[in-house]
DNA sequence: TTGAATGAGTGGCTCATCCACTGCCTGAGT
DNA sequence: ACTCAGGCAGTGGATGAGCCACTCATTCAA
């Protein structure tokens, strides 16, 4: 049993503050109003407000002068990719973007972990792989198939290739009933991702440099094919 | 003038934490002490810790549950790509790995901007570059030159790609203090650069691939020797 | 014309207090 | 001996009133 998250008030009026600002309610650059008026508006108290704000200030949204403001800050331009997830939530317009560099970021990956492996990751592959084929409901799979591009990350050594991964991950996988497409026969699932883990566990980069495109090529199209109706 | 930021309580206050969890002080899957208590040993009050909590949250160091406590975040194995500028403060180790994934990330977005990059953005590229040559400090040589790389990943039209490079310089600009070694001559930071943005500007995406690859790796391997000293 | 003082409006921070949740322990009933 | 309902202690969630500090535009005297 997971110990399931429970939704504070301040996680409200984030999420709340937060759509207001992606949606243009309170467009980039625009001073919001006084944390009063703010409070008595939502009906809580100018505390609450200030959680909130702390949150969205940490999270990039916002930039708060003491005696001035709080003023929405020119995300898109300033921000990092820790607003991806954020973002794609409100507009799965991004996933094109974010499966593009997917692709590109993951042919690296599979590149330099076929270079850099240790035994016991390459064992750990195959291990993982044999657990995708295992698995019975699709979205299980989806997620067998993504610990694998962890151990991937892991195996390249390079600790920025794990917490990138994990931010792209944080980005797609929360839509990822929408996206379960490419994963519903666990076979054919395992048997399109087995070049890639055999080129990496044989230590073979270019190999893995093609067999990941040909991966990541084939389950991009078949996600965002799948997502068109929507 | 910029409106340079003022340090609160609760800045102090979560730079603190941040170091006590970082260095091990509260190592990863332990309980944070009582907020009651916190509050006591540092002197300011119980909301004030919540505040700093609040954030750090955000951040992804702690996860607190109502009636149980705040615990720390195993954020190596689950964190994302926003951790990075914390993590580099805290130990310039982190350098290393950065600076293959700029290698590998920034070529991706040169071989891509080469491909698909506007009349207007490959102009604007050569007016950057032009401000590289231009400028007279080291310090504002090696800015000129991180503007020039915002541009190409703007130019890929993919705006993850720009999100991407925000967070990687977010992680090391803050040392650029350390990593002039490259930018000390305009004019041949600016030849060093040219090659890249004549092909990315021509619209050559294999040329602008091994340009990339050489920039890329040679300031690397400038800014690691210098680096070593310290 | 200058520049010091003022005051309104904003965020920073504290305090005291109450509520809600969790986990454990106790003790009655089986 | 075992079970489980109830209580209880400890924790975070949220409030609201209050005071302080900062910024900026206005005012007014030199």
């Amino acid at each position: 049993m997971e110990p399931l998250p429970r939704e504070t008030i301040v996680d409200v009026l984030e999420r709340r503050l937060q759509e207001d600002i992606l949606d243009g309610t309170h467009p980039a650059g625009s001073l919001l109003p006084p944390e009063q008026r703010l409070a008595e508006g939502y009906g809580v108290t100018r505390t609450t407000v200030k959680h909130a704000f702390g949150r969205l200030t940490q999270a990039g949204l916002l930039e708060t002068r003491h005696g001035v403001g709080t003023r929405v800050r020119d995300y898109l331009r300033l921000g990092g990719a820790d607003l991806l997830p954020m973002l794609v939530r409100h507009n799965p317009e991004w996933l094109a973007d974010i499966f593009e560099v997917r692709a590109g970021v993951g042919t690296l990956i599979a590149e330099r972990a076929a270079a850099k492996a240790t035994p016991p990751q390459r064992a750990r592959l195959r291990t993982l792989l044999d657990a995708v084929a295992a698995a019975t409901e699709p979205d299980a799979v989806q997620l067998a198939d993504a610990e694998v591009h962890r151990a991937l990350a892991r195996a390249t050594g390079n600790r920025v290739y794990v917490l990138l991964t994990n931010t792209l991950f944080a980005a797609y996988l929360p839509l990822r009933v929408r996206l379960v497409a490419p994963f519903h026969d666990p076979a054919e699932s395992a048997a399109r991702l087995e070049p890639l883990v055999t080129a990496v566990a044989a230590g073979d980069p270019a190999t893995a440099r093609t067999a990941a495109q040909a991966y990541l090529g084939e389950t991009q199209r078949i996600m965002l094919e799948a997502l068109e109706p929507s």
